[in-house]
DNA sequence: CTAAACTTTCAAAAAAAAATGAAAGTTATT
DNA sequence: AATAACTTTCATTTTTTTTTGAAAGTTTAG
């Protein structure tokens, strides 16, 4: 395989593995196509590579920029804007942290704070089991932002070489065994 | 707000809540309706409080099953089955973030290692941009995958004592902040 | 100011995902 | 073995999401 064809295959692969992110496949494909661009591309040159509308490209280049992975460029001498990727994929991760988070977890805490203040004046097994639920649910997911906001913020090499090294610790192997 | 109207408030929000976890709505909705029943609920029993059909029922019940999230429950002199959910928010957890995983990593890690199989014989500035590309890529996934299995495999006081203390140590207030 | 170059919007079309329900399949009871 | 009670399947319909492209809007240069 070369890499111009390695090239098209990740195009490809970034777009399927987008939809299951809640990604659209042409969002992801446009992110794909800019990161493997070593020059900035215009709508034009996107909308060519890719066989996609302008109304499309444009869209979803505001929103790549909304997420923090594309940005503009301005070339002198070219009236139209060019666009290029976040090329550090710590930086990369951290935006679509971000925003997976902004999406899937924020709304859970809001809707759980709301429903925590059900009145509990009815002491069934039934209902206290429900404002359990409720409290359990709000444990677990105060955990998981919190998790989540660290990451956003840590280092890339906190990240690789201090936090994975918790993970990674080789299980002991017990004299029992032999 | 009483415990009935919370309840139902709960099955909406967890329906809604599941469209942006990529779970389908009818499948979040029967999940919550099964986690705020202290009894057993049959196939008609879902189908009639939440307003679905048959057919969606039975393969949305199966899915839960697959899940982990949902057990069938036999009760003596019944013909019908009955299901039951699992009540337990961390091992609930644990299921959701499995399958995520399987769903939206394993397939990642499966594309980047036959990509980092590409030749790289042409030495460009360019080529070898995209090498690092992939490369950054496989780390940052592996990172990932490492912990998630972790999380997926730990206990939960272990979690919510050890682990989330990592994450939540006090800032230090400095002096010259008086 | 005006035309050209480029960008944005949004109603309509297309595509993808989810739900329906009738028919086929199973299993337990008599 | 026949019937009744219940479950599963899947072609079709509905709903939701994404894309298109023509029209409207903006900006720059002369």
């Amino acid at each position: 395989m070369d890499i111009i064809e390695a090239k098209e295959q990740f195009i490809q692969a970034w777009g399927t593995l987008g939809s299951s992110w809640g990604i659209s496949r042409t969002m992801a494909q446009i992110h794909a196509l800019l990161l493997v661009s070593s020059e900035p591309l215009s709508a034009d040159d996107i909308m060519e590579k890719l066989q996609i509308s302008r109304g499309n490209t444009n869209m979803t280049v505001r929103e790549l920029i909304d997420w923090g992975l594309v940005y503009k460029e301005i070339i002198v001498g070219e009236r139209r804007e060019f666009f290029v990727a976040e090329k550090d994929m710590w930086q990369v991760s951290r935006c679509i942290l971000r925003e997976r988070k902004k999406r899937e977890l924020d709304p859970l805490k809001r809707v759980f704070d709301s429903l925590a203040q059900v009145s509990n004046n009815s002491q069934t097994k039934d209902n206290q089991d429900f404002i359990k639920l409720i409290k359990d649910i709000q444990t677990l997911s105060e955990g998981a932002d919190t998790i989540l906001n660290k990451l956003i913020k840590v280092e890339k090499n906190w990240f690789l070489e201090s936090f994975l090294k918790l993970f990674s610790k080789k299980k002991k192997i017990s004299k029992d065994k032999a």
